[in-house]
RNA sequence: GGCGGGAUUCCCGAGCGGUCAAAGGGGACUGACUGUAAAUCAGUUGGCACUGCCUUCGGAGGUUCGAAUCCUCCUCCCGCCA
């Protein structure tokens, strides 16, 4: 065995699903100078969430090995839309949209990146082409190749729509390629297509092709599907602390080991039960996110809350009017914790909701004012409000 | 351009004149249990002044005592042919 260094290209790919083509990166280190490493990202939501770290994390240990990371903020690709993975045909964005989220994806992909060796670009300043560069564009590539493409092929199979707009969307993304002279791109294993195709398309223009690495995707927290914002099984890196931690600890066991090796680098620790290995698990993420004093904090909240059953220390006082000394209990639920009338009666009906951490009778519809002032009202296991009756 | 099929509640998907606020599944929520917001089991899942009333089945009209269901026009999607 030989030590493998931190800047070879074994060790740089060593836990990427792809690295194409073969002795391709090796070639490029061998340039002997800073690489210019791509990432495109779509800012169509607001958030990077865990799964998105896994290619930051990698894109990190290419700048701590002397490379210079391009970031391309897809405000031009945005406004046509991704359908990698897609079933469907996603909707379009504003351009203030657009550029709200441009804003805040930097920031946090800077909780991650190292900011000396970054280069962020706007894909947007050379997507707004000409006519006759577009169609030289578009001359690059056939529908045949562009059809192979699994998820195109699945949704033309299966009768749902696929935009025009939607076939454009990786050469699109390819001539990003072109536009800053990469020399390596990233993505998930779902980008695997786009980012071969930006290969095809640099050598159109007569540029040396980029190499390729996919990283393997995260699973959400639901365990069966990658971890995506608009599948709501994902955890956001700018969410609270509390957020994180429970998340985390809601997965289901068969995923601990590839969360470990995906956003750890690291096995489950040995002789722990998928209970203690998810707790250490939530701390890591908590600590890495908003600070390692934040991960006790957390799991402390944590316990008190969901393993004691008892009420946080930091209960938000909600101001209710009161209409007289009864109080209607269907309303004040909906006014302080925001659902309507109808479900609040059924979760008083189901003994969902608490006074102090006595569950409320399943025909309690109204209460004395004094009853309620002052007073911690609770909803499920998860929402608290201090009552301030006026 | 021609012919045919389709649009259902958060999602998928039944329904084809009254018994439909609309089957079933998914998701979500609540409860029990527990090792956690895992797993499992049970319940709930349009709104409201809640034994009743109101709004919903792509949009606008119409037929009917009565329409998600029938008719007309419109919008969008899919397939085959050209």
């Amino acid at each position: 065995m030989t030590a493998e260094r931190a800047d070879s290209a074994a060790w740089l790919s060593r836990n990427a699903v792809d690295c194409l083509p073969r002795g391709g990166l090796e070639a490029k280190l061998g340039l002997a100078r800073p690489l210019r490493v791509k990432l495109g990202i779509d800012p169509t939501a607001a958030d990077i969430h865990l799964g998105f770290t896994v290619v930051l994390q990698k894109l990190r240990e290419f700048q701590d090995a002397g490379h210079t990371v391009v970031l391309i903020i897809g405000d031009g690709t945005a406004r046509v839309g991704d359908p990698s993975g897609r079933s469907a045909t996603r909707p379009m964005l504003s351009e203030q949209e657009i550029m709200r989220n441009a804003a805040t994806f930097q920031d946090q992909a800077l909780k991650v990146l190292d900011r000396e060796r970054l280069e962020v670009r706007f894909n947007g300043d050379w997507l707004d082409m000409p006519m006759a560069d577009l169609l030289r564009l578009l001359a690059t590539t056939t529908v045949a190749h562009l059809i192979e493409r699994d998820d195109f092929a699945k949704r033309l199979a299966a009768g749902t729509p696929v935009a025009m707009l939607e076939l454009l969307y990786p050469l699109l993304q390819g001539y990003d390629s072109v536009a800053i002279r990469a020399d390596v791109e990233l993505g998930g294993t779902d980008q695997r297509f786009n980012l071969l195709l930006g290969r095809d398309i640099q050598r159109a223009y007569g540029q040396e092709e980029q190499v390729i690495m996919t990283m393997p995707l995260l699973t959400g927290t639901d365990g069966v599907r990658k971890m995506s914002k608009s599948l709501g099984n994902y955890i956001g890196v700018s969410e609270p602390p509390d957020e994180i931690y429970g998340k985390t600890l809601s997965i289901p066991d068969a995923s601990l080991q590839s969360w470990f090796a995906l956003l750890l680098g690291q096995e489950p620790p040995a002789g722990l039960g998928p209970r203690d290995a998810k707790r250490a698990l939530a701390r890591a993420l908590v600590g890495r996110f908003c600070g390692p004093e934040q991960a006790q904090d957390a799991e402390r909240r944590f316990d008190l809350i969901h393993v004691r059953g008892g009420l946080p220390e930091d209960v938000p006082t909600v101001a209710y009017e009161a209409a007289g000394s009864a109080v209607a209990l269907p309303a004040l639920l909906g006014r302080v914790f925001g659902v309507s009338t109808s479900q609040a009666r059924r979760l008083i009906a189901q003994g969902g909701v608490k006074l102090d951490g006595a569950t409320l009778p399943a025909d309690a519809l109204e209460l004395s004012a004094e009853a309620l002032d002052g007073h911690v009202l609770s909803l499920g296991k998860r929402r608290f409000a201090r009552l301030l009756i006026i």
